[in-house]
DNA sequence: GAGATATTAGCACGACCGTTCGTGCAGTTT
DNA sequence: AAACTGCACGAACGGTCGTGCTAATATCTC
């Protein structure tokens, strides 16, 4: 019982796992979640093939594994980063730029893995795509959230509808890192830089807001 | 020589590559140009892997011919049909327009061809990658062509930057294929026309512009 | 210590992969 | 009619895939 939490065993485990997602989010954000192979992981950690199967039962779990590992990574380096940022404009604004830093800094090697392996499995219903579906629906969530509350807060115009201003300022974001990604330039970003400003001053109540400097 | 444009039999063969690229451009739009395999496109047209194969000669020349077929059809079904619309702002609002519709009746199986595969190439070097930033630069000129013929001609402000705007415009195309599909509704779309008009609008030289009415 | 338990290794399987080869056949040329 | 060309076929190659087994090896409980 005392032991529930120190045994070694399945701590020895936990750690293979970890080490097997943090090389297979790398992977996937490059190639995608179909390109994860159990025998490339397991050569590439020095493991067996079947002790890398064994960690997670089936291919269709590491790929999951492997979403909800990205899932924290991506709340990581984005969304606990703005924690300590004022909630309403100023928070939308950091939420923003924080997502820029983290496609720019290649958090993963691919650019944003969600951008990548949602292209891959958007049309292929399963658990995998629900799983996608759901993290894009609580990043979409993040956003609007930041912006009712700018709203509410009279930060932005009583007009305002914060689900199409989430979704304009996303597709800034996504469209930045996609063009980034595939001309490996950064153009794009100082692009989706000017944008981000530009739609939130058009929504400001005051587009002098010291919030959008 | 008469006969150099009858020959029956590379006839025959182009028919078959035709079917081929055919069923490729539709399993690439939905699982990737990896996910092609020459062994299952000649089972589901009923050829043998080997004759497949030799139209081709590789897999790589599989997936640069289907990536040249996906671009036909892309060309015929959003920039064809606007050649009737008058340059400038009408046409490049129904560069918009035409391409929502695109998007939306699912000309590839798996929503926009070119969003899944270049998502699934952008971060790897090669051929495939270089064909589609082709693709993605000449689509983004199109764009970028038909707004400041517009703006030449007075109908948008003259400090509007068209490429800037054209990123905004292919952004809210892009996330709204990409949501429409991954959650399988509509709404995105509706949204992308409301946000499309606004974008424009607020470019305008005249807001009252009967090309965004 | 002995014995229970959880993680890893080794090995084999059937399936599919891209690719190559030799062959048959239909159409063209002479 | 004979010689040649181009497409498609079937069989087979070496590899890799995911997935089952059965040991071997750590670690915990007693």
């Amino acid at each position: 019982m005392a032991g529930a939490t120190t045994d070694g065993r399945v701590l020895r485990g936990e750690e293979t796992r970890r080490a097997v997602l943090r090389r297979a989010v790398g992977i996937a954000s490059v190639e995608g979640l179909d390109a994860l192979s159990i025998g490339r992981l397991a050569t590439d950690l020095g493991l067996s093939k079947s002790g890398v199967f064994a960690g997670f039962g089936s291919k269709e779990e590491l790929q999951l594994a492997t979403v909800r590992a990205a899932r924290r990574i991506f709340a990581d380096a984005v969304v606990t980063p703005v924690a300590d940022t004022p909630p309403g404009l100023p928070r939308a604004r950091a939420l923003c730029e924080s997502w820029l830093a983290y496609s720019r800094a290649r958090v993963f090697p691919g650019g944003c893995f969600f951008h990548q392996v949602i292209a891959e499995f958007d049309a292929r219903p399963g658990p995998v795509r629900d799983a996608l579906a759901d993290c894009a629906r609580q990043w979409h969530a993040t956003v609007v959230e930041s912006l009712a509350a700018a709203r509410t807060a009279g930060a932005l115009r009583p007009d305002t509808d914060p689900d199409d201003l989430a979704f304009a300022l996303i597709a800034v974001l996504e469209t930045a890192n996609s063009q980034a990604v595939l001309h490996e330039e950064d153009i794009p970003y100082q692009r989706a830089g000017r944008l981000l400003l530009r739609l939130l001053r058009a929504e400001a109540a005051d587009p002098a807001d010291p919030a959008l400097a």
